[in-house]
DNA sequence: TGCTGGGGTTGGATCGATCAAGTGAGGGGA
DNA sequence: TCCCCTCACTTGATCGATCCAACCCCAGCA
């Protein structure tokens, strides 16, 4: 086939063009490729030739409309927040991507709506475009989980149930209390005794996991934790004031923070002072971000483990999607901490 | 429908269900949900309120087979490196999952692997997974784009094809030179005479393109060069060793680094000697990462207008796809300055 | 010889949409 | 009155895979 433009891209080969060529029926190289151990070995050696020598790979919508199942699991991204330092999403969509592409899955995008957290997912589940959702965002009210369950659609979150025991859904998450806890036991075997906790507003239940953490460290040593505590707005300016006002009333020797973004507001309140990190003050963050990793003298912090998190995730998934049982409910992982400089 | 277990999900409404229930055919259905102006105005309504009334969206995957497209757009995504400051495709990728769903899009991820560039691309072309694919990492002696362009594949680049001037294929890029003129001028407008440079070795074309605008802004004002420049690898190390020489041997009163994790170094440098940034040296980096906008006390940074690149590479990949005429191979677009306390 | 059983293979139907061609009513010009 | 054309919609075929039921062939057994 060719033109006045000269050749014409060749239309992809089909299932049939193999079978001809292989000399058996379409049924045939359908079954080499999904059930290879019904062929006899030689039958089976020719339609792989075939299928090498004209390249064929099978027709995705084509077996998706069959088959009923895309292959693809939806992952909504709401837009990152400007000024803080949480690239916590980052690393795990890459570790999803990779896990999801060992279980034969790729993953689709689809963005948020601030106004309307449900937006997307219902066309997405209508149009049969994907398979399953992962669900990331589970903080307090969150209907998103309530709804989908409501849907009988299938989905995994990252993040525990925390307002509704009931749920029945998969879900995946990491040990904050374990996290502070490392963070904060940590820092007592330096030789600190006053530890200082910067944590999010009462109403976040994993600002409260993780500010658990904290004070179980503290009182494990019979140390007081009263006055040392104080919950913000998840800013860096939040963080640097918070840390002001505990610097002052308190005199703590070091900080454990809900997050790198509150960590860093404690580093602006220390250059500040003229207050050196890691030697005058020790403080620790929490997500182990790039912030972390780069600012002088580096930033200790509690490390989610997101590979294993995404691993986890597409296990679950797999357990909804295919027969193989369900494990349980829910997996909760350990977190690590990466100590630098801050500490 | 109903078993033992209680209610079967029903299986999703199909295009001749609405049409039976509007009392049209099933092409009519089609026509409303693609061609409305073909319709009467009150047979149109008629079918939308079918359409809403059974909630119905079209099947996907039949609706891929036959047109054959996807409307998926692929998108690989390798590893973000540890340790350093480049969160530059985390905002990428949400300006562009937005930029697609307005043209009717969804980003696919698929996963990079190092060892072979070109995996993943084959296989999601021959399936006929995706519509097209958007290619970021253009350096020099990257073959994706020369194997796409052999393939008939459609994609768009960020990045220019610096390597290769007979490239056809649309791309969209961020005019490097003008974003270090910018540093450069800013810096030179706050009364900076000698300002160092710490790019990226000789053989990234993106690196010597950034370097040739701050040659070129300080030149223009008649300001020597030689000594000042430093080229090392992307790392926070080297940023810092550079820096330190720099100080040493030529006494410069700012810096302006092709990375933000090239000034983080710089800004490690700084701490060691007691020197405070923004006051006694300046530092600009490039990227406008969140490492810049968090670390104290603020990081003055170029920064990629990433929302206008994901925007122009949508139109080029819609001039690709669909009839309208290509506007021109390739789109420079100009960065700004993002100013903070390190200036 | 004739019947049975099962591995391997076959053709036809099907998934749910769109494309291409066709139908019938109504209007205008000769 | 007849013809042609347009408008608004309908009908049958098709995209490329998988599911389903039937089929063939040959070994095993009576």
């Amino acid at each position: 086939m060719s033109n006045v433009l000269g050749r014409v891209p060749a239309a992809p080969p089909t299932l049939a063009d193999v079978a001809e060529l292989a000399g058996v029926s379409r049924q045939t190289v359908s079954n080499a490729v999904n059930n290879p151990d019904l062929l006899r070995e030689d039958t089976l050696l020719r339609v792989q030739e075939a299928i090498d020598a004209l390249g064929y790979s099978p027709n995705r919508a084509a077996r998706n409309l069959r088959t009923r199942a895309s292959h693809l699991i939806g992952l909504k991204i709401s837009p990152a927040q400007e000024g803080t330092a949480d690239a916590l999403m980052d690393r795990f969509v890459h570790s999803l991507v990779e896990a999801s592409r060992e279980a034969g899955y790729h993953v689709l995008l689809f963005p948020g709506d601030h106004e309307d957290p449900l937006a997307g997912y219902d066309d997405l589940l209508r149009s049969t475009a994907v398979d399953a959702f992962i669900v990331t965002d589970t903080y307090l009210g969150n209907p998103q989980a309530a709804w989908l369950e409501s849907r009988r659609a299938p989905f995994v979150a990252f993040g525990r149930p925390w307002d509704n025991p009931e749920a029945r859904h998969p879900w995946v998450d990491v040990d904050g209390a374990a996290g502070s806890d490392l963070a904060t036991t940590h820092l007592l075997d330096r030789g600190h005794q006053r530890i200082a906790w910067i944590g999010w507003r009462k109403d976040s239940f994993i600002g409260e996991d993780r500010r658990a953490g904290w004070s179980r460290a503290l009182r494990s040593r019979g140390l007081p934790t009263t006055g040392l505590a104080s919950r913000v707005e998840d800013t860096v300016a939040s963080g640097r004031e918070a840390s002001a006002v505990l610097l002052d009333e308190a005199q703590p020797t070091a900080f454990v923070c809900a997050s790198d973004t509150l960590a860093m507001g404690v580093l602006h309140t220390l250059a500040e002072r003229g207050l050196v990190a890691g030697r005058d003050v020790a403080v620790v963050g929490f997500d182990d971000s790039q912030v972390a990793q780069v600012v002088p003298p580096g930033l200790t912090s509690v490390r989610q483990p997101l590979e294993e998190v995404a691993v986890q995730v597409v296990k679950a998934l797999e357990g909804l999607l295919g027969h193989p049982p369900l494990v349980g409910p829910g997996v909760l992982l350990t977190p690590s901490l990466a100590v630098r400089g801050s500490s």
